[in-house]
DNA sequence: GTGTCTTCTGAAACCGGTTTCAGTGCTATC
DNA sequence: GATAGCACTGAAACCGGTTTCAGAAGACAC
């Protein structure tokens, strides 16, 4: 077995190359990048060779270090394991590679600390933009950042920072989810969000469910929020008498699974007793009892166009910001089909 | 706004910091490095000062150069939206960062071209070393990277590749599944696995329950794969005369949340008429029907494992190659208690 | 044959760090 | 007072590439 500690990465230099080659460094190098035009047929050959022999694959690091282009976008995820910010990072990824760049994944696990501190390091790994999809407390740094580089939030807004957004529209989606539950005969919504901290998709969401509810004279609004009370405040909501057949909406996937948690504890039997509308389209929606009714968010498109915003911004579009709100696909299941309508 | 194409970086660099304290590069990187000691208490004041007032961060590639240290390792992951990968990339990426490592993860798709390609691109950025969780074809790529860099398996193990590999005791999983189905009183056990890719833990847990189906008299065994005929010969199992109650017993996630949406389709009471059992353990298993049993795998300890082995290699553990197996975690639910026992 | 223009090539500087090596000044020893 | 030993420091080489710049070689017109 080698000794890896001593690490001399012996590996093939383009310097090796350029003598196998018989030719230059700076030949070997203009034919790896993008003037091999400048290279005669007879060199170019020599190179191609040489390359093939040896089997050289050039450093990207030392590459990015002359040329300030690293071909690297780091990505800030708030919750690797929600499965949104995963579907949104599949489709960056996929956006990058076919554009030739790779992805840096920093996962935050909601941590004010370790924000900044992946901060500190995408930024000393040179990469070329940044896509945002944490509460961004750090404003100065994310600041900075952005004077260095472009940089594109993703379903979360950061105040005070001009930046390209690309995201829910989220009143439309709660507009969407109202008036479904409304046609359905549902009348005493419950709006089941995580805790308020400041992210501004769950603040729209709320904010949106509000004003929708103050003008839908026929339904009746609550709101509540997940954690350690949800089962009792779910019980009382539940419990409590109210203008009609009553349903809960789940303002994403994380609420929607605490959810049918909280129901199963109460014996409530699933969609019969309480319809059931959930932000995200997760996988297991349609096996739980007859199906959970969904809002799916376009994910791959929502990450393709957070790469694209930012490859707009590295060739040189310094146009005004942008925000990019996608709309949200009603996926109707058995959740909110139960319900007896008068 | 700024243009981001011209990508001037004009960060602050070591050499500012040099003049601004009026010392030598040499000096202010013996500061940043692990050779403080060597510096005079005023010399080092004059350094910590500079370095706070012009916001100064080394650049980690420009350090990797020379140094040959990037603190940088690679994954590779045969499929990102499965949830057992999720969940070891999850326990990699904490175990790294307590070290002062990055994660640099690419995601397969599961395909072998991505994965050539990925390989090219971790090697070109001069990863220290490689958690491999794909099906590792391009094997002589992976053998060359091993000549250069520590690498582990993870989950799968790869033909004529002699490396440390880190997985589940997936004989002990299956003695285990199939134990508590004969106890709670099942003797017809169809084996759901996804389609034979060559995967070894597919392998080992399939040859595992034939081999454990052999020993056990009383119970019948089959087998089937996902895919699109999945629901039609789950059909035929469970219309088919056996020796008793009948179960699934799902070789992993995917297995399982194909099962469950078969077995909706063809109507069948879940888990009344049929008993079911999962390796892997979802967050969703406890919402469906009266929960679906699981073996759960300590992913996290398995993520924490596989850089740990990682690490001990680049300290220069030279020795044999390990193999660490996790025994599985059974999590009875619903899915298994259904069942009349005779 | 000479002059000019292209086209191609390599030497050398550079990117932002690390590391070697040869000092410099200071103290301890004889 | 000369010399050795020690603790610090900085100049310069180096990592593996890119890029500038000047020159060589060939083509063409005169």
């Amino acid at each position: 077995m080698n000794d890896f500690s001593a690490a001399q990465r012996s590996r093939v230099t383009m310097l090796d190359v350029a003598e196998h080659a018989r030719v230059s460094k700076a030949s070997v190098s203009r034919f790896i990048g993008e003037d091999r035009a400048l290279l005669s047929d007879a060199i170019a050959l020599r190179i191609e060779q040489a390359i093939a022999e040896l089997g050289y694959r050039p450093n990207q690091m030392a590459r990015g270090l002359k040329r300030g282009r690293t071909r690297l976008i780091g990505m800030l995820v708030a919750d690797i394991r929600n499965p949104y910010s995963i579907a949104v990072m599949h489709g960056v990824e996929t956006a990058c590679r076919q554009h030739g760049y790779s992805l840096v994944v920093c996962n935050t696990d909601r941590d004010d600390e370790q924000e900044r501190q992946h901060l500190a390091l995408l930024r000393s790994y040179n990469i070329e933009g940044l896509i945002v999809n944490t509460l961004g407390h750090h404003r100065d740094e994310l600041r900075e950042l952005h004077r260095e580089m472009p940089l594109v939030l993703v379903d979360r807004k950061v105040e005070q920072l001009e930046s390209d957004l690309v995201g829910l529209d989220n009143p439309a989606a709660v507009e969407m989810a109202l008036t479904h539950l409304e046609a359905q005969g549902y009348r005493d919504v419950l709006l089941v969000t995580e805790p308020y901290d400041g992210t501004s998709s769950r603040i729209e969401r709320v904010s949106s469910f509000k004003a929708q509810i103050a003008q839908r004279p026929a339904l009746r609004g609550t709101l509540i929020e997940t954690g350690s009370e949800l089962t009792a405040q779910l019980k009382i909501f539940l419990d409590s008498p109210g203008p009609g057949p009553k349903a809960l909406f789940c303002a994403n996937g994380i609420a929607a699974l605490a959810s049918t948690h909280a129901l199963r504890e109460l014996h409530c039997k699933l969609f019969e007793d309480v319809g059931l509308i959930a932000l995200d389209d997760l996988d297991w929606y349609p096996l739980v009892g007859s199906g959970i009714t969904a809002l799916a968010q376009p994910t791959a498109e929502i990450g393709a166009s957070a790469f694209e915003c930012l490859l707009k911004r590295l060739r040189g579009d310094d146009g005004p910001v942008r925000t990019m709100d996608f709309a949200a696909r009603l996926i109707v299941r058995g959740s909110t089909t139960m319900c007896v309508s008068t």
